[in-house]
DNA sequence: GGCGTGGTTGGTACA
DNA sequence: ATGTACCAACCACGC
């Protein structure tokens, strides 16, 4: 064999600092190197990105660009169009590859994507160099240390990853880089599989991402919007590695800030600048390395003379939590991304279900309507017209940025499932992965487990009220009058539940109040969608019922159907059912289409309303419940704890 | 195996 | 205004 010729191949990982696979892949003294992104169409087509994230990404890969031919005028990231599983192939052939590098990705697809790839280099006679990089641990060995058991809190992650050793320290970025060979495509383009296209509804124009492999120009650039048939993003957060770096330094500079956060003491109502470090989008493309950060602020914090926060709620603790819902997923697969087949995922009869394929055993990418109420409230929840200024303020935040506040983020997905609409908590995960820029598959479905109480997390009598806890944060309502302007003149007192505000106020404050929200009309704010209160004792009513029921993802029962008997008679349960005969199989046939909020429905009225009489006692059985209450009188919270042990 | 304790980030009533 | 007790009863963990 004759020198390295070495592709790397990057994915995860848009940075030159601290990245051990790029690390290895140079360390084979390469006489030819080929820094390259493959434009998957499983990203391009299949999963939900929105033109605020295409742009991140677009940034993170151009000054990465750059970066690569700041150290090597003849190199750059050269963008190839066509899926890596029919293109490593040719191109191993065509250059004469003997060295394929990257970075492990344990995302589902991923695992599968790279499996195909290696198993094509092996053919080849190309050998293949895979280094963790992309969490502090590495997520197969984490869950491997916790028993091999997914890591299911954050405990199991602190014990478990010491035993792996100890957080690797960053690896300086490389001062130069090897010339790339010749580039040369003597080889068919593979069209794409372009159908279905989850993104077609936000192209405003003809997509042109796979025009040839080399791009549009025949120069291999980083695509444009344009290009991808996107309008322009409307995010004020920029991706890249060059500005990661300067952000990570702005943090580390405020000692104080850095070494006391407490994630739960920071303002999910705090705008310009906002309470956390909006570094998670650059830890999602990897223009900033976790482990940089990690070192980073541990530096801070062990030189801090004053009483430094601790994990789980200090800046570090919150990459544990990262690390945990890698390790959850690493362990579970696909069936971490949704509910059916999933082991470790609680079974909740919610509104809006998946369709699931119980051939791949995975979600189709539809939904059941068993309800068209439901339905409605989740159109209203996701485009911000819930009549709740701060659940809408959150959400038009959230389609406009591309972030929200971590506790913001708690308090829509607390609200459109167990707190407030009873829906699946896949359609807000469904939305999350679209818009949000940080977007992390593992850490998404995660946190909405851990928020809809069906996996991770399991108080859901405690539920996060649309107007007393914003009001702890932002009594002026600054943060709703931003995003929700109609209500900018309307008196403090009134913004979390503007439909108390009297006729004469609204007048004054140049809104009025009324409507069911489902079309945007000047100087109208809708009124709320239900009564906050009532719609929470249904939830948790309903939440009881299913805990004690305690089916799980993977159970017989809820994959054949049969679950439904054992909810007869509950508020929330399959009371529509009767009619909905299918709720999770493949096709219950005539469902109705999953509408855009834009169409105008006229005729919905009557036909609506969903049966909530069965609320009248749906976990509030019998006695066997007052047996058990004498036995435990404990304060139920941990605050409640530590206060009445610090005081005795 | 039973028990006690703790759990990143709640809400409400009342002093 | 701020602090405290309670709400209704979950799971995970450790001994």
């Amino acid at each position: 064999m004759g020198n390295p010729r070495v592709i790397y191949w990057f994915r995860t990982d848009l940075r030159l600092h601290d990245s051990p696979a790029l690390k290895a892949a140079l360390e084979l003294n390469p006489e030819a190197f080929w820094p390259i992104w493959t434009w998957d169409p499983h990203y391009v087509y299949r999963a939900r990105v929105g033109t605020n994230r295409w742009q991140f990404l677009l940034d993170c890969q151009n000054d990465l660009s750059s970066s690569i031919t700041k150290l090597n005028k003849n190199s750059k990231l050269f963008l190839m169009r066509e899926a890596p599983q029919t293109l490593f192939p040719k191109l191993f052939k065509a250059w004469k590859i003997t060295h394929l590098v990257f970075e492990k990705d344990t995302d589902a697809y991923a695992r599968d994507r790279d499996a195909e790839v290696k198993r094509a280099a092996e053919e080849a006679g190309v050998e293949v160099i895979i280094r963790s990089g992309r969490t502090l641990w590495d997520s197969d060995e984490l869950a491997k240390k916790n028993h091999g058991k997914p890591t299911m809190s954050i405990s199991q992650v602190q014990a478990a990853g010491p035993k792996i050793g100890k957080i690797p320290k960053p690896i300086p970025a490389p001062k130069s880089l090897p010339d790339p060979g010749e580039i040369t495509l003597e080889f068919e383009q593979e069209p794409p599989e372009a159908k279905p296209d989850f993104n077609g509804s936000s192209r405003s124009q003809g997509d042109r991402s796979y025009e040839r492999i080399s791009g549009p120009s025949g120069d291999f650039a980083v695509p444009t919007m344009e290009e991808l048939g996107f309008p322009a993003a409307t995010s004020p957060h920029h991706g890249g590695e060059t500005i990661a770096l300067e952000m990570l330094d702005k943090i580390i500079a405020n000692e104080k800030y850095t070494a006391t956060f407490e994630k739960p003491n920071t303002a999910p109502t705090a705008f310009e600048p906002q309470a956390t470090t909006l570094l998670s989008p650059h830890l999602h493309f990897g223009s900033l390395s976790v482990r940089e950060f990690y070192w980073r602020v541990q530096g801070v914090v062990d030189n801090y003379t004053g009483t430094a926060s601790q994990p789980p709620v200090s800046l570090t603790g919150q990459i544990f939590f990262r690390d945990m819902y890698f390790g959850a997923q690493a362990e579970l697969g696909y069936s971490f991304g949704q509910t059916l087949y999933n082991s470790h995922c609680r079974f909740i009869p919610w509104h809006l279900p998946s369709k699931v394929d119980h051939e791949t055993k995975l979600v189709t990418g539809d939904y059941h309507i068993d309800s068209p109420q439901a339905e409605e409230w989740f159109q209203r929840w996701k485009y911000g017209r819930t009549g709740f200024p701060w659940i809408d303020a959150l959400m038009r935040q959230l389609r406009q940025e591309g972030w929200i506040h971590h506790l913001g983020r708690h308090a829509v997905a607390c609200f459109l499932t167990r707190g407030g609409c009873y829906i699946s908590w896949e359609r807000g995960a469904e939305v999350f992965e679209e818009w949000l820029i940080d977007h992390e598959t593992a850490c998404n479905a995660g946190n909405w487990q851990w928020l809809s109480c069906t996996a991770f997390f399991a108080q859901f009598y405690r539920c996060y009220s649309p107007v007393a806890f914003p009001k702890k944060w932002d009594k002026e309502g600054k943060f709703v009058k931003r995003y929700v302007p109609e209500l900018n003149e309307l008196d403090s007192k009134y913004i979390y539940e503007p439909w108390k505000a009297p006729i004469a106020d609204q007048k004054r404050a140049g809104v009025r109040i009324q409507g069911d929200g489902k079309v945007e009309q000047e100087g109208i704010y809708p009124k709320s969608m239900f009564d906050f209160n009532e719609r929470r004792n249904i939830c948790i009513d309903g939440m009881k019922k299913a805990y004690k029921i305690g089916l799980y993802g993977n159970d017989a029962k809820v994959i054949d159907g049969t679950w439904r008997k054992l909810f007869e008679g509950d508020a929330e349960g399959p009371t529509e059912g009767n009619t909905f005969v299918d709720a999770m199989g493949e096709e219950a046939g005539d469902d109705e289409k999953v509408q855009s909020d834009d169409d105008n429905r006229e005729d919905r009225n009557g036909a609506v309303e969903e049966d909530e009489r069965g609320a009248k006692e749906a976990g509030g059985e019998n006695n066997e419940g007052g047996k058990r209450e004498t036995k435990r009188k404990r304060g139920q919270g941990t605050l409640d704890a530590h206060v009445k042990i610090s005081k005795r």
